[in-house]
DNA sequence: TGAATAGTGTCTCTGAGACAATATGAG
DNA sequence: CTCATATTGTCTCAGAGACACTATTCA
């Protein structure tokens, strides 16, 4: 330890006591019309047999963004365009002190939104790996503060479905308005109204842009073929697709 | 270094390399009409000379927050209640391998709003700290990935105003619409309109309450004296107060 | 044939923004 | 007195949401 007067003044790193640095990852996708999330049982300690969020050290030639995309390759087994079709971002750090009991540990959580994807544990090392649906978190053992990222990354993306169109990320390239509406319900957990929904998709400009062919049967219960469509160009949605506000508690 | 078995096996976060871990503060007040933020004159190498933000490294007992909050304490003197007044998020992380030439470094920047403070100089250590308007920045080097942090703060600051009742953490803890209204313009960096702005600020649950008091003289240039209004108990805006479209290119 | 779905039309209400009007107070 | 400002009123238009309707296709 550095005493306090060469702490502030020279702010030299290499003085300093060690802090670990890792990556999380946040992995969403859609399944049997349910959110799931990928998530790893630990075979150490600690929190032996609890549930974790794939993640680990940052390596000292990578950048963040990279080391989160690497660990999720590594644990989904995917690679190459599959994975370039995964969206990740950067959540938010995680950097209470005690909140890994061995040492001081800051993690760099991302947020990763996936369309359905293989059973992960094939391929990789011997951990065992799940998608789970996030309704059945509360019965999961979760270890470290995993619990409040997980929060936060849900949070994050419910809202980032409202202004930007990574709503598509959950789908295959091509898709039908049904099925992007499926997955603002799934995500919001509300059902929304079809013909609303698909007038707000079709007039909010590079949100999505016809292929001009449609699906070759129509739905499982009838109805007419649907028309395909591809994600636009536009990184923002203007006007945004707000979720339905929950009940106001009227006075 | 530790072979890349462990690596992945273990994770033993004692078996790995260092890295240092750091908080920057993206401290942004309103003086004079214009926005400015907080910036240290580096006095050692690397960048010496160059302009920083204020920030260093995160003590062993300390959480990320808490580690920004003591480090703006220190570059601005302030403690006590007006300290607390500032408002303090978590921007994000950066991270990019030699982003600091000495060593990995990752710094989580927070971002920090203030009403109208004394110069900081004062009290502080022997380096250079001012409040330096966002104009102004062009035209000084800033040291390390500064800038791509203060350019992704200042986006951040423009778009929490929309969402968030945060302008009011600008200003005193009891304002007029007007001065709200400056927040807005200042930070937008554009006219809004004076009757519009009014209206929809009241209109919103939970922005702002009335104190029932008004100010005791009128404008500098006239004007009946204004209702004086404080900070109400949202959180967010609902609805938000959207910023005005920049210019459609027409087709 | 019956039921479910895709896609469109219509109506209403809210909210944003342009513009106007009125009242107040500084200089 | 003159002008800037605070506050409120009015009008219009865009967009969200409720509801309805038609066409299509599966079982």
């Amino acid at each position: 330890m550095v005493d306090e007067q060469d702490f502030l003044s020279t702010y030299d790193p290499r003085a300093y006591p060690s802090v670990a640095v890792t990556v999380d990852v946040v992995a969403l996708t859609i399944r049997d019309g349910a959110l799931h999330l990928l998530l790893i049982r630990r075979g150490q300690p600690p929190f032996e047999g609890h549930w974790a969020l794939p993640g680990g050290f940052v390596r000292p030639d990578e950048d963040l963004t990279t080391g989160a995309r690497r660990e999720l390759a590594e644990e989904t087994g995917l690679g190459g365009e599959r994975l370039r079709r995964v969206h990740l971002e950067q959540l938010a750090s995680y950097g209470d002190p005690g909140r890994d009991p061995r040492m001081r540990v800051v993690s760099i959580a991302h947020l990763a939104f996936a369309p359905d994807l293989p059973d992960p544990a094939a391929g990789t090392d011997a951990d065992e790996a799940i998608w789970l649906p996030v309704t059945a978190l509360a019965s999961r053992q979760l270890a470290f503060d995993h619990g409040r990222i997980i929060d936060d990354a849900l949070e994050r993306a419910r809202s980032k479905l409202e202004y930007t169109p990574l709503a598509t990320r959950f789908l295959a390239p091509e898709f039908t308005i049904s099925e992007l509406r499926a997955v603002y319900e799934t995500v919001w957990g509300q059902p929304l109204h079809a013909g609303n929904f698909h007038r707000k998709v079709i007039s909010v400009p590079g949100f999505v842009e016809g292929t001009g062919a449609s699906t070759e049967r129509g739905g499982a219960r009838g109805g007419p073929r649907a028309r395909l469509y591809r994600a636009g160009d536009a990184r923002l949605l203007h006007p945004a697709l707000l979720r339905p506000a929950p009940e106001e508690p009227t006075p």
